[in-house]
DNA sequence: TTGAAAGCGCTAACAA
DNA sequence: TTGTTAGCGCTTTCAA
């Protein structure tokens, strides 16, 4: 790789002026800038970012902790990052937690030593205050952590409060809910939103609500358990869409007709409930949204444009399909 | 930050012998060790990676291009690739190149800039040259690029074979292939291997293999024109799970049971297809295990340890859902 | 308008 | 066994 030295020989002025062109400040005569022009352009030069970052404390490069890319949601956000990111010049480091907090800060050790410039994270841990410590700008995703911190994502507890009343609007009469992990600060919103909707409810008891995780087996269990207790059970509203359709593979193996005798509704949007038979009815985010506005917060946070709201809860939308009437 | 300066003063040696320490390589006397170690200690010193990378012109960091994470196959790859990076303290860059080829040779740009160590690639470009003048070292997964660059994937051709003959044992009669596009080298061979097993059959004709693209409207519309012009197909391997599933809807839509009327296989065993009803029959490649494997080759690349085999192709193996009979 | 030089934090050659 | 120092490639202050 050439250096700026050798670029400064070819152009026969100092390193000084060579790094005053590459950065346009500073003040450089128009004829010495063509010079330096041309030997960059001969040279085929492009300046060192490692050295650049040495210097400047910076790196020009965010990393994204999600609990496991595996998980269809995040995929969609960390496109919508690392669009925002390249088109800047910045680079996306994909980190997965697993939901461990030791992980996380493992994550953070590295990025302070490489001098990586914010984080964008979806975290489910309980003492967050090394994410605040550690002076590294931060956002959150799809998941609150703290007034402190940025943060972007949906209304779970409205969105939730949807779903439930779109059930209701169909004619189902007794709602029950899978809901995801307790940890998980959406899955205890959305099973809120769920409680607005039925607590009032002659029918509603607490059995009607089980707890569920986001594996399929875990969710196929508890959901034929679910559905032989209460077999007059005739919505279910799923914590998310992979439970949503875990739910619907339980229900046709116990024989019920979907949406006749079953209705389903799921909450996030994945693509991939739409390639399913039947389509699932679902809570859709506007998921590529949600990580484009965490970038783009980030970055303004990053380059110390201040913003004046911190919190931002994008619109969820029903999308019917086929798993309810 | 601390620096090695501060701990050297604080240990009261030079920064050599904290380096020596840190890295430990050259003598350093037991007594000093330990006067070091407790200085980092009590500074809560860790060594900046940048001026490493610096001086070393390495930054333990590896980059994977993809045309798209959001395509189901790659976050499995992904995760596995951060997983053995994680745990030799590497670090990964996400890159979606939409297969474009300029966006690829941007990614390189970036990487040289920051001297990334390696970096591992799904690509389809036709002229791969840039990729190997580059200097940095390279491992292809999914898709292959030629015999100089290693290469990580199943042998597609044997396992589209396995496919079509599966569906030809189960008892169709009238065997059709959609396939992916055609500057994607897995397509082709793919087709190859549906071509070897059906192009001596009597009822063989090029009307049968129909150009699909990955996206689900384009393929649900040819399967539909397929279905409707050759209404004896009974049996349709598909150029991946994707396409698989929108194969499966667009029979549903036209009133085909199946697998009844028409059997449906796939290709990728993407964990997706496992949530759909029917779930689909598929050529399950290991998927994690590509990953894994991309990255352990790669390593043993960048640290320098020869290997004898630079392609590696992996087993696959038959999933039979219930979308053939 | 330009250049010399210090310094970002680290490693390694060389000397002691 | 340890220290001094040059240098990785860049930016920026200060002086000219």
């Amino acid at each position: 790789m050439t250096t700026i030295k050798q670029v400064a020989q070819e152009a026969e002025v100092s390193v000084a002026t060579v790094s005053r062109v590459l950065n346009n400040n500073g003040y450089v005569n128009e004829e010495t800038r063509k010079k330096v022009l041309q030997a960059i352009e001969k040279l085929n030069y492009v300046p060192n970012a490692v050295a650049r970052s040495l210097f400047k404390k910076q790196s020009k490069t965010v990393a994204l902790i999600v609990p496991n890319i595996t998980n269809p949601f995040f995929p969609e956000v960390a496109r919508a990052i690392e669009d925002v990111l390249s088109s800047e010049d910045y680079t996306l480091i994909l980190c997965n937690s697993d939901d461990q907090e030791e992980k996380e800060q493992k994550y953070f050790e590295m990025m302070k030593q490489k001098y990586v410039d914010g984080v964008i994270i979806a975290t489910s841990t309980k003492s967050p205050t090394y994410l605040e410590k550690n002076g590294i700008p931060i956002v959150a995703v799809d998941r609150y952590i703290n007034q402190n911190i940025p943060y972007v994502s949906v209304n779970n507890i409205e969105g939730a409060r949807k779903a439930v009343q779109y059930l209701k609007n169909t004619g189902c009469k007794r709602i029950a809910h899978i809901r995801g992990p307790e940890y998980i600060h959406n899955s205890e919103e959305r099973y809120q939103g769920y409680l607005t909707v039925v607590k009032d409810e002659s029918w509603f008891h607490k059995g009607l609500v089980v707890n569920g995780r986001f594996d399929a087996e875990t969710t196929m269990r508890v959901t034929e358990e679910l559905l032989t207790s209460y077999p007059d059970v005739d919505g279910i509203f799923a914590g998310n869409d992979f439970m949503g359709l875990s739910v619907i593979k339980a229900a046709i193996k116990l024989g019920k007709k979907i949406p006749e005798e079953l209705s389903v509704i799921g909450f996030d949007g994945i693509s991939l409930s739409k390639y399913t038979n039947p389509e699932l009815t679902t809570i859709e985010q506007p998921i590529y949204e949600i990580g484009y506005n965490a970038a783009k917060l980030l970055l303004d946070v990053i380059e110390g444009n201040v913003r004046s709201t911190f919190h931002h809860e994008l619109e969820v939308s029903l999308y019917k399909g086929q798993s309810t009437k």
